[in-house]
RNA sequence: GGAGAGGUGGCCGAGCGGCUGAAGGCGCUCCCCUGCUAAGGGAGUAUAGGCUUAACCCCUAUCGAGGGUUCGAAUCCCUCCCUCUCCGCCA
């Protein structure tokens, strides 16, 4: 959610600046409401300020002894005159929310201008692509005679799920604890175990709601409870409706969970193997820091997660997204994406964002200044540190053999019992 | 799942339907006294919104959430959520 005060005092360059990302503010609905809310709001306060007053004069008048019926009287007429007031305040603020809530993220200036990912910008590389003297197959293929098993899991669940048996699991698992431990022994993470179910204020606090709803798996329970399709969302909202003291920051969260996707709408992309998948694996980095924090804190989260790629020596580039590609709450994003010698591309494997105060706005996650002695709205960063099975991936294509075996890499091998190599 | 108790400010904890945005305590900030690893005295100390927009003042809302009764609700009624205790079941 954007700073209301700024819609109001500096609408027309909030209106440029989010076309960048293409979005089209509604000006004058925004401009009308609001005056409208005004005019109403100050009748209604006014209106419960005499009623305020003319009951405490009943009140003293009672206390006293005296006769208060002319007193009744004289405010008899207020309740259904304040009562009209305030339902249609209650309306034109509802209004005037779900159009605020409707709003994207404002870009950063460092945001390119564009419609969609060939209009993003590619900043860096890392590492070289190998070269084969044979011929690459990808993950699938791979996979086959290694216990990657979509079979089995089309029969169990459907389309978009995975089993994976033996060596390839174990690989899978070892991934994602080196990653955990990485972040939570070198880059200054705590580490969280957080629920897999969060209730509809969580998804509200971090954006996926009310606008996505379609994007989650919501259970068939009595309550709003969803599928959590990032840890994100767990881990960003232990901040909501908290004001944390200047100790507790920087605010530094790592935590392994599955996520839940209902990849609605991308029927017919990455159909094949598990790059999209409606349950994946991934560790995801969250931060909260005070407001002038937040774009260094952008880079070093980035780096932490660029960090997993280069100890395991695959190659990859990191993209600034344009303003069309940009996620609904996000100021700024990198993706990072790693090579895929199956694909002969570069695909998403991370994704880093900068909220500033957009999230920390929708959930009242604040932060108390002691210089002031007042709450400051944080400022959240989160990426993912990272999507494990695609790492999973990432790997068994770029350290495919030519016998067909899979080598691991060197930072995985404790995690594996030493064992450096997967075979048939 | 059954029975009971309870949710009040950063924390603890009072609160007959009206002068309670909320006693008292703790913590914190500033000042005074004293002086050395203590103590005493005084003042201040919620959030959001409106108005002003430079600030103050003022006004409105908020005592788990939402409704209701009433001129007036932290206080009465209803619904929901959460926490705790006991019993049952269970990884």
């Amino acid at each position: 959610m954007l700073d209301p005060q700024l819609l109001r005092n500096d609408l027309d360059s909030v209106a440029e600046r989010l076309a960048v990302r293409g979005y089209q503010l509604d000006k004058e609905q925004f401009i009308e409401l609001e005056s409208q809310r005004k005019t109403l709001q100050m009748q209604v306060e006014s209106l419960r300020g005499r009623r305020n007053a003319e009951s405490r004069k009943i009140g003293k008048a009672k206390a006293g002894g005296e006769d208060i019926q002319p007193l009744l009287d004289a405010v008899a007429s207020m309740g259904s005159e304040l009562k009209a007031s305030e339902q249609s305040l209650l309306e034109l603020q509802q209004k005037l929310n779900d159009l605020l809530a409707g709003i994207p993220n404002i870009p950063d200036e460092s945001v390119p201008r564009g419609n969609d990912e060939s209009d993003n910008i590619e900043l860096r590389r890392w590492g070289e692509p190998k070269s084969f003297d044979f011929e690459v197959q990808d993950h699938v293929g791979l996979g086959a005679y290694r216990g990657m098993d979509f079979e089995t899991a089309a029969k169990l669940t459907g389309s978009r799920y995975v089993v994976m048996h033996g060596e390839i699991a174990l690989l899978h698992r070892a991934l994602t604890q080196f990653m955990m431990d990485t972040h939570s022994r070198q880059n200054g993470y705590i580490e969280s175990y957080v629920p897999y179910i969060v209730n509809s204020d969580s998804l509200q606090g971090t954006g996926q709601l009310p606008k996505f709803e379609e994007d989650l798996f919501k259970l068939n329970t009595e309550h709003d409870n969803y599928l959590i399709p990032t840890a994100e969302v767990p881990l960003t909202n232990i901040l909501r409706d908290e004001i944390i003291s200047v100790e507790e920051l920087p605010f530094k969260r790592v935590a392994h969970t599955p996520c839940f996707r209902s990849e609605a709408g991308s029927y017919g992309r990455d159909t094949r193997g598990m790059i999209r998948q409606h349950q994946f694996e991934k560790v995801e980095l969250v931060q909260a820091v005070r407001a002038e924090e937040s774009w260094q804190a952008l880079e070093e989260l980035t780096g932490h997660a660029e960090g997993i790629l280069q100890a395991l020596e695959l190659p990859y580039r990191v993209v600034n997204l344009c303003g069309g590609d940009l996620g609904f709450g996000a100021a700024k994003t990198y993706d990072i994406e790693v090579w895929l010698p199956g694909q002969q591309a570069y695909r998403e494997i991370s994704s880093c964002s900068n909220f500033q105060s957009f999230q920390a706005r929708r959930m009242q996650a604040r932060w108390r200044n002691p210089e002031t002695g007042k709450p400051e709205l944080l400022h959240t960063i989160n990426g993912s540190g990272l999507a494990v099975g695609r790492t999973l991936v990432a790997v068994m294509e770029n350290y495919q053999q030519q016998d067909g075996s899979i080598t691991v890499p060197e930072a995985l091998r404790n995690y594996m019992g030493g064992l450096d190599k997967i075979l048939d």
